[in-house]
RNA sequence: CGCGGAGUGGAGCAGUCUGGUAGCUCGUCGGGCUCAUAACCCGAAGGUCGAUGGUUCAAAUCCGUCCUCCGCAA
């Protein structure tokens, strides 16, 4: 069961480790865009390259939990499928049911681990495969594997990083399961911390506190909904950027010409991928062919 | 019928209001300077101006239709 990229790597690894697929769920079909085009979510996608049946409730009500309990389930694993399982379906595989969660659990339990770890500037995070509960990412731990995450690592690259991580560590633990040498430990409830659902509102640049932050806000917001701040009114969104400590100036002001630098708190920040509004995604090398940058200009 | 922006040499843009020789920054190629260079100097190539119909002596520019891309909203 799973929804978003993060999830494909797990079904891909499952897959090529031969396991013996059934059926794989996903979110429902939304309408997405401008033209409100259907989308089908990645899992979906990947599900019907390799044929496997797609199950895609709006809800869990009774007939899916009698369809899944006549399924006579070994294991259930679970990546970021974004629905909240009723206990009669965690229960009803002979194993259990499994879930890949992208942080150190008890740490960052909730909606978006891997933005909070960067936005919080931690240096390091990783992946933990517990045993699912009633209670949101609260089972029982069975493996955590860490990883370092990267200065200018964004959100993107690092949940692609750990989802194949997370998919490797999926498929021990549950080889693990079945051969019944898995080590199984309870999270320590007073370490647990929530973190909650990314919103566009967290997403304004704050020039007026430290560009280490600013820098890590840009990075865990990208790609979506991607960090932002406005230039002569418009709106800037800002994939990717740097911590240069080499500047240092007013706050929110541009402080180079030929390179996009601008002051925060402390020092600054440099803008390395960009998009104004109405235009396309560019490198800020690109972005400044074209866009007569002064120094001094104000972001807002 | 949700609101708005944009399509111009390989990249990013200006020029469109006010029709009249295709422009800027960068890249590419050639040459020069230099111990050397992402630096600097000289030169060159490269564009049916998104498509199509119309107005006009003349359209990147004005009018009609269509296509594509993007921001917001959902």
């Amino acid at each position: 069961m799973g929804t978003p990229n993060f999830a494909v790597q797990t079904l891909e690894e499952l897959v090529n480790e031969n396991y013996n697929i059934v059926g794989v769920f996903t979110k429902p079909d939304k309408p997405v865009g401008r033209k409100k085009i259907l989308k089908f979510s990645p899992v979906k996608q990947k599900a019907l390259e390799y044929g496997i049946d797609i199950y895609q409730p709006a809800k869990f009500d009774e007939e899916y939990v009698n369809l899944i309990k006549n399924l006579n389930l070994d294991a259930c694993v679970v990546a970021a499928y974004g629905v909240i399982l009723p206990s009669s379906v965690l229960n009803a595989p002979k194993y259990g049911s499994f879930n890949v969660h992208a942080s150190l659990l008890p740490k960052y339990r909730g909606a978006a681990p891997i933005q909070a770890s960067i936005m919080n500037c931690d240096s390091v995070t990783g992946v933990t495969i517990m045993y699912m509960a009633e209670k949101l990412d609260s089972g029982d731990i069975l493996k955590k594997v860490q990883t370092k995450i990267g200065l200018n690592e964004t959100a993107d690259e690092l949940s692609q990083r750990l989802s194949k991580i997370g998919a490797k560590a999926m498929c021990e633990v549950l080889k693990d399961v079945e051969l019944g040498v898995a080590e199984r430990i309870p999270q320590n409830e007073q370490d647990a911390s929530y973190v909650f659902k990314i919103t566009k509102d967290m997403a304004r640049l704050n020039f007026n506190r430290p560009a280490m932050e600013v820098h890590k806000l840009i990075c865990g917001l990208s790609s979506w909904p991607c960090a932002y701040c406005y230039l002569n009114g418009k709106m800037l969104k800002i994939y990717k950027s740097a911590f240069m400590r080499e500047f240092s100036g007013n706050v929110g002001e541009v402080l180079c010409s030929n390179r996009f630098v601008v002051g925060c708190k402390d020092f600054a920040v440099e803008f390395l991928d960009v998009q104004l509004e109405g235009r396309k995604r560019m490198i800020v090398k690109d972005f400044l062919n074209g866009f007569k940058l002064e120094k001094g200009i104000c972001l807002q």
